[in-house]
DNA sequence: TAATTTAATTGAAACGTTTCGATTAAAGAA
DNA sequence: TTCTTTAATCGAAACGTTTCAATTAAATTA
């Protein structure tokens, strides 16, 4: 077993001190030119590389992030998280840390419940995607910790935040649904306590009325408790199942809803687009592989996430960084399920 | 800016030595049972937490695991070996190690390519998923590493496996079909240097002969490079585009090449499964929500990145531990693309 | 030439643990 | 009582860096 090799035999190859050494590696100035070539020279052909644990206890920080998700939202079956988190990861190596990833409850009761990488010091700022409890927020800031947060938001608190242009994507969807000539149009919205789905929400009936559009209350269904596929078949069934004049066109607050809403609708013969078009949000993969295929708004999950790593970089680096939202754009994509053809003309 | 405390508080506050707080937070033996419940009552009153940094260095570990992904199974729009990850992911929290995860070329070829993690000696074991240049293997070897590989081997090398039982999941499959009448039953394989790939065919033809069915190579796919959905589709146009008799059911070496033949078949007006029976393997969630829904075989993704933590901890833990090769089980899902019943007797 | 500034290098402390040999105190054996 | 063993605790070194005040050497100014 070949011994580690250390700052320290570097720089007795070197003939130097070890704090010059240590200068050169993380490059800072005052060093000769001549003696930086050198023992980088030496650096590469002793194959060395500074150890992370020695490193991180003595400039007291780790290279890592924290990425923290509520239970619900980790294990739910549709990735929309998951791209986010895979965003993050990409961009973090960019900038040279890791992530490090964990689940939370709700809210932070118990001492014994904060993650362990919070506890042992070992990240350098910390992300959070998706709803959660409040006082897991102050609990980072109590402890200093650079934070972000992404697709959801505290108006009481100082806190960055990235998300996505939620308004101009129902907007989009619902102009591009009364351009084909729809005028009755419902909406499914499941957990409209989300801010994203508050969002959407809004501008829905915020399009409608500018367009001169009446607002249907028996149409639109957004009592759910979640944004899940069975929410959307719920949704659905509350929404068709009345007497009385129906939508010819839903726009669903997300594509898992919408596709559960297209169940419901199959199962009871209802054509789609035929009878009733269809409009999700998201541009999961499923919404590819259904039939009719899915008209949805595309989200850049991945992007979010990268965003997200940059913005914290940022403020890990210089601590006095300024509060920022970012929003990333989004995208109508025109497939079958609203029967409406992509314009040529506008 | 509250200080950070350090064992040493503990210690000042117990009126002990640092060394002894030391012993308790390790739960060690030889520790007086009083100073113990003393010791651990302080520190929670202090909320102390050994930090990650100083604990590594001094005892020389990080309480990391790297999680190795070559780039194109890191981009695959897929998610198999996403879930994989997350199941480690998962795991790993039960065993108090985080993952590190990196995406690395397909062979070592330059010093500078080597993941930072193991340059900073900042994981005390490795998990490589998915096929990849053998010089990786090497390599981590050299480096006295703890190594699991999984969904993939190496016969000349001395490594610790997880896979899946993929000849027993073809197995099933074929007999599936056989019992339903299929005589006529082709092959896409895709890349079948991939040992998975490889097992799946190979199972394939034995299953075929023992049942006493002929293998006719015009229906057999193997050629192309991948295995996604646009080289099932590519392998479905050589298959159907032949003159002759054609196959009455095609075992697809994956879902995704199976939904990329689904979507050949269905643009040239075949109908399935009426004309052409369509089995898959891996049981992605795409499958569920293509029409008909995909007849496939279940793989348990995340138990598979579960059980190669189990196993990398365990030869962390004792480097001594003996090499292993664990396969999961699967198991045939019966949907609609195949046109069999699921058997009542058998 | 002497005094001052600047650039390059260094020694030593600090970071917060673990670990191991040494020490002390108590218990048991002779 | 004295010697030996065992249990509990401790002191100090070690882990491999960074950082900062101090030193030295060289360059510039007076």
């Amino acid at each position: 077993m070949k011994r580690k090799i250390t700052i320290r035999d570097v720089a007795k190859k070197a003939g130097l001190s070890v704090s010059t050494v240590s200068l050169i590696t993380n490059n800072k100035p005052n060093v000769n030119d001549e003696t930086r070539r050198k023992v980088l020279e030496i650096i590469k052909q002793l194959g060395y590389h500074a150890q992370r644990s020695a490193r991180g206890l003595a400039s007291q920080s780790s290279g890592n992030i924290g990425f923290i998700l509520t239970e619900d939202h980790f294990s739910q079956a549709e990735p929309f998280y998951t791209k986010i988190f895979l965003g993050t990861e990409f961009e973090a190596r960019n900038h040279n840390f890791y992530i490090l990833l964990t689940t939370v409850g709700w809210t932070l009761k118990d001492h014994n419940q904060v993650p362990r990488f919070l506890l042992e010091h070992n990240v350098d700022g910390v992300i959070i995607a998706g709803k959660i409890g409040a006082s897991w927020v102050d609990y980072i800031h109590e402890q200093n910790l650079p934070l972000i947060l992404i697709d959801y938001e505290l108006p009481r608190h100082r806190v960055s935040t990235v998300g996505m242009d939620n308004r101009t994507g129902i907007k989009l969807v619902v102009e591009h649904l009364r351009r084909g000539g729809h005028t009755k149009i419902g909406f499914i919205g499941g957990d409209v306590h989300h801010p994203s789905i508050a969002e959407r929400f809004a501008s829905y009936r915020d399009t409608l009325s500018a367009g001169g559009i009446s607002i249907v209350n028996q149409w639109i269904a957004v009592g759910e408790a979640n944004t899940s596929l069975s929410d959307g078949y719920e949704a659905a069934k509350k929404i068709f199942s009345m007497n009385g004049e129906r939508p010819t066109a839903v726009v669903c607050a997300n594509d898992a809803m919408a596709l559960g809403c297209m169940k419901f609708l199959k199962e009871t013969g209802v054509a789609i687009p035929g009878d009733v078009a269809i409009v999700g949000f998201d541009n999961i993969e499923a919404g590819l592989h259904v039939e009719p295929r899915l008209t949805t708004v595309n989200v850049h999950r991945e992007e979010m996430g990268g965003i997200a790593v940059r913005r914290l970089v940022e403020m890990i680096k210089d601590q006095s960084a300024v509060l920022t939202k970012t929003l990333t754009p989004v995208e109508l994509i025109v497939r079958d399920s609203c029967g409406v053809k992509e314009d040529v003309s506008d």
